[in-house]
DNA sequence: CCACTTAAGCAACGCTGTTGCCAAAGTGCA
DNA sequence: TGCACTTTGGCAACAGCGTTGCTTAAGTGG
């Protein structure tokens, strides 16, 4: 808690002002990638005079975040300066434990990964052997990648759990983590700040960040849904741009959706869950089947959240790409013919990164809040109806 | 468009900085209501110095929408003075166009309806037989009223259409409407800052400022869907204490939502709906079916959302409240006892407001942005992790 | 070579919340 | 009744934010 009331949302004074728009500028050398942007390019994106971007930009630099990298061709003036992010200024530290393996990566202000590192994690053996595991690698990470500036370790695991709270509830076969405070046990150990959450939600974190740059910088980013088969069904939401947790961290239980009332009894005891049809046609070998339910499953979710695309990812997934990219796509066509709307077609396709998916969204845990807009109150709302509101007359 | 990038997220300014702690307090005072909160009470909530809320304050009084109300008893010193917010300084309209009816409230800044106006209404005749009822309806609205500060009007409509770019789309029953610019229509008849949107998020937008009081000011409002069902079957979400709408305001089609895989076909051409099943049932008298199957579609939007709390509607609903409002909890309490989380039990109840909360709403629309932290997109914040990052170092 | 155009920075400014201090308005004990 | 103490809330000075007005830097084109 920073201080103010329970929950509450805070007032904003100067620093804060001035962190908002410090975040802005650099998310958007971020989406600029290798390609920059001139200053003038950013005083347009962010409605800022191009003074006002001059000063962030100086103290951007200053902190070594931020380094002019060569000049556009000139316009029959002065050529504009292009500022690049500098991506090796700090580090973030990425953490997946998953049940039988740890992956561990160095990650750059740009998220790209500098050193990666695996070894094998047993992961219901309990808490202590599994610290001085992640102790030793993170050790190893930092002391190969020289000394960087590290900011902090994002973890991912298997959920539930509880983000805000950084404490793990019944994990799946791993009963006796249940309630542990593995955040601030790992920060104590590591000497860093740490930030744990679902393995899904790191992913879809990681994936919004890829995705962004995809797109170039429109829209906030949009919305997506990442979904990963492997031994379960879940799903790591972005919502307008943000990961969406909720209060609890509980969002995205997608596993245990019914799409078939009164259908097969499931391993959590209800009826008809996508997870159990899902991994049934898997089974006995029916990968249509499974990627129609799963697809069904999909259109569900694209229908009631507004969703600009579909990830899928998780071994079993992987284990035959096409075939459920082919079979989701088809289901969610399907409906969209049917649809209302504009009828636009929501792409699927694999979530890329491949096995490193989770752990490089890890690190993203650390890395984005530096970069978007803190302070979501702060800039005036995106849609702002008609004229906006007349200031209060 | 305000004038910066392409949607692009805003930077902000000593205006914006002004705007947003003086939404934040308004806020405030209107979630303390009749009983009032003190100006150190406001410092604490908000994090702001004592001073900077005297400030704010003093500069609310000086616009009339805040004024002094009593004390509060000493303890030990000068006592605390008492701020209220001074609901009749502004009002808003609300507008909700039913298919056969429209109903038309003038609120005030509290949300309270101050006068009540119904009129049939042909919707599917087409806009210019409909302009003119909302414009007379209006005008009387505003005239018996007296004369007070209106700051704009809200519309709820029945989907799909554009809330951002305030055009319908085609509405199930009236195709002529496709494509109408209905917000720029209506704010140039009446005059009136107008903002659009559909039936179901506008009563979810109501429902949202009612909750917030209910719970006191608790954790910013967190999570609910209401569910309507009437001739048809919708959702308004709202989600982290803001309404969600997503990208194309698509957010909320609940009703086709694939319950039954193969089950019987639906009218949108899909198999297996729950508003196909739901309404079978209703249709065949089997009203404890049709709260079963309500019931498991919203079970799978509470697992996959994190929700709080259920809300039902709509005249099916009311037709038999008791019988839906069990048959839901039935449901939810079944899941709940086999979630792996804390298994907080989800409340089901019936929407307060009865026939006017879609018209009582469709004022918030208006009056919401004034205050409390607007919402961009979602944005959900309310975690900073592990003692904030350490400021860039 | 010079007029013109465009980019970026310096200086002064208005306005924000903050800090330091003091007046106002109570309680409680002598 | 009087005085010490506590708590609230405003006044004044201040640091720091983006903005405005203007100047300097660095190109193009005739």
């Amino acid at each position: 808690m920073t201080g103010n009331g329970p929950g509450g949302n805070p007032g904003a004074n100067l620093p804060a002002l001035r962190g908002h728009n410090a975040a802005l500028v650099l998310g958007l050398l971020r989406a600029a990638g290798e390609q920059g942007v001139s200053r003038l390019e950013l005083a347009a994106a962010t409605g800022l005079t191009p003074q006002a971007v001059s000063k962030i930009t100086a103290r951007l630099r200053a902190d070594g975040l931020a380094g002019e990298a060569g000049r556009r061709a000139s316009t029959g003036g002065k050529p504009r300066t292009v500022l690049r992010l500098v991506p090796g200024a700090r580090h973030a530290i990425g953490l997946h434990l998953d049940r039988d393996e740890l992956t561990a990566v160095l990650a750059d202000l740009a998220g790209e990964p500098v050193a990666v590192r695996r070894a094998p994690l047993a992961f219901e053996a309990g808490a202590e052997r599994v610290l001085t595991t992640v102790e030793r690698e993170v050790a190893a990470l930092r002391e190969r990648a020289g000394g960087p500036l590290v900011l902090g370790a994002g973890v991912a695991c298997p959920g539930p759990l509880d983000h805000t709270a950084g404490v793990l509830h019944r994990v799946t076969g791993a009963p006796r983590w249940d309630g542990f405070p593995l955040r601030d046990a790992l920060a104590e150990r590591l000497g860093l700040p740490v930030v744990l959450d679902k393995d899904t939600n790191a992913a879809a974190l990681g994936l919004a960040q890829g995705i962004r740059e995809g797109a170039g910088t429109g829209e906030g980013a949009g919305s997506f849904a990442y979904l990963h088969l492997g031994t379960g069904l879940g799903a790591g939401l972005v919502l307008g741009g943000g990961l969406y947790r909720g209060a609890r961290t509980g969002a995205g239980e997608f596993g245990h959706q019914v799409v078939q009332l009164d259908g097969p009894v499931c391993g959590c005891g209800k009826r008809g869950c996508v997870e159990a049809l899902c991994l049934a046609a898997v089974a006995r070998g029916d990968l249509a089947e499974a990627a129609r339910v799963l697809g069904v499953g999909a259109a569900n979710l694209v229908e009631l959240l507004d969703i600009d695309r579909v990830l899928l990812g998780g071994r079993t997934v992987l284990e035959n790409p096409e075939g459920f990219v082919g079979g989701v796509a088809q289901v969610l066509a399907d409906r969209a013919r049917t649809r209302t709307g504009a009828g636009a077609e929501v792409p699927v396709s694999i979530a890329p990164g491949g096995a490193r998916t989770v752990a490089d969204g890890a690190a993203q845990l650390v890395l984005a809040p530096l970069f978007g807009p803190r302070h979501p109150g702060l800039a005036a709302r995106a849609d702002v109806p008609q004229a906006s509101m007349p200031d209060v007359p």
